[in-house]
DNA sequence: TGTACATCAGTGAACGCGCGTTCACTGATGTAC
DNA sequence: TGTACATCAGTGAACGCGCGTTCACTGATGTAC
C-alpha cells in the first residue's frame, strides 16, 4: 500500500465510503473502527491520521450516506425523464429498497438512531432531511402542497422501515404495496 | 428489600417496566445491566434469578412496551368517546408523543433498531404491527381500508421519527402539523 | 405453635471480551541543495 | 539528476474502560416435623 499525500486523500474517501454503508447496514452504535479498517485493508492504528474520533467519522459519514442518497434519486429521475410521485414511490417502496438498507436512504436506516443520537448528528439528518422534503414538494411540482410533500415523505419513510420489520415477506410487501398504491392514487389525483 | 417468592416477582415485574422504558428512551443496545438494575434499587448479578441473558429481557421488554402501546392507545379512546382518525392523530401527531419517547409508541421509538434485530425481536414487533394496524383499520371502519390503515400508520410512524429528529422546533412542529393536518382531511372525506 | 433445616433471592467481587484511543516505531515519500 | 534528510502514512502492541456474565456467599423465607 502506498503512503503518498495521495494515496492518504484515497484512503480516506475509501473509509469514508465503507462506513457510509456499514452505517446503514448496522447503526451508528454498529460500526466498530477496527473493523471498518479491516474492511478497507488498513489496520486500526491508521484511522486516527483521517479522522479526530468515531464521533467525527460517524457524521461524517452520516452526512455522506444522505448525501448520495439524494444525488442518487435525482439521478434515477433524470436517467428515465422527469421524475414523478409515480417513479419516486416505485423506487423508494421498492422490494430492492427495503433489501439493500445499506446502499438505501439513510433516513430509512437511520432516523430512529439520529433521533436520539448528539445534537451534531440530528444537525445534520435534518439539514437534509428539509432537503428532501423540497425534492418531494419539487415532484409534486405544486405551489401548496408542502404539507403533502412532508405527509408523503413520512409515509415512505414508515413504510420501509416497518417493511424491514416484518417477519413475513407476503406480509412485508404488502406495507411496501399500500404504500405505493396510496401514493399513485394520489398522483392521479394531481394530474 | 425483601426476599420472598412474592418480592421476586414483584421485582421481576418492576425489572422489565423500566427496560420498557429505558428501552424506548435508549434503543435496544442502549441498556445496560448494572444502569438498568440500580434503577430497581438493586445489584446487577441479581439479574440473571429473573432473565436468561440480555437479549431474553430485551425481547420481554420490547414485548411489553408494544403491549402497554396498544392498551394505552385503546384506553385514550375510551375514555373520551370512541376513536376517530382524528383523535388518533391528534394524541400519536402530538408534541407530547414526540417529546416523550420513553412513554411512547414503541413503533416509533423502536422499528429502526428492530428492522435490523435478530429474527425474535422481529417477530415480536411484527406480531403487535399487526394488530397495531387492524387498530386502525378499525378506527376507519371501512372494510376496504387496510391499505389506507397501513399508510396511515406508515405515516405516522414516519411522522414522529422524523420530528424527533428535527433540531429546530418550528420544523419539528411542521411535520407533525403537515401529518395530522393530512390525516384529518383524509377523516372528513370518510365521513 | 415452635424449632431445625433447606431453599433461594439478592450481593458484590471477579472473569473475559471488544471497544475507542494512544504511541513508539517503520519505511516510503517529498524536499532541499 | 543525485544525494541526504525531514516528514509523515500506516503499523501493531498496549492502555483503560464498560460491558454481559459467573459464582461463592449471606441471610431471610419457606417447610417439615
Amino acid at each position: 500500500m502506498g503512503h503518498s499525500q495521495a494515496d492518504k486523500a484515497r484512503n480516506r474517501e475509501r473509509i469514508l465510503e465503507v462506513a457510509a454503508t456499514q452505517l446503514r447496514e448496522l447503526g451508528l452504535d454498529g460500526v466498530s473502527i477496527s473493523d471498518l479498517m479491516k474492511a478497507v485493508d488498513l489496520t486500526h492504528g491508521g484511522f486516527y491520521g483521517h479522522f479526530a474520533s468515531r464521533d467525527d467519522l460517524v457524521a461524517a459519514a452520516l452526512d455522506k450516506a444522505l448525501t448520495d442518497g439524494e444525488a442518487s434519486a435525482i439521478k434515477s429521475g433524470s436517467a428515465k425523464g422527469k421524475r414523478t410521485l409515480k417513479s419516486v414511490a416505485n423506487s423508494y417502496l421498492s422490494k430492492l429498497h427495503r433489501d439493500n438498507p445499506d446502499s438505501g436512504c439513510a433516513l430509512s436506516a437511520l432516523s430512529g438512531d439520529v433521533a436520539r443520537s448528539n445534537n451534531q448528528n440530528r444537525e445534520i439528518m435534518s439539514k437534509h432531511l428539509a432537503r428532501y422534503f423540497d425534492n418531494i414538494q419539487e415532484v409534486i411540482g405544486d405551489n401548496d402542497s408542502k404539507e403533502l410533500a412532508i405527509s408523503l415523505m413520512c409515509m415512505m419513510v414508515g413504510a420501509v422501515t416497518l417493511s424491514r420489520v416484518m417477519t413475513d415477506p407476503n406480509r412485508s410487501d404488502e406495507i411496501l404495496q399500500a404504500a405505493r398504491k396510496f401514493m399513485l392514487q394520489l398522483g392521479d389525483e394531481k394530474q
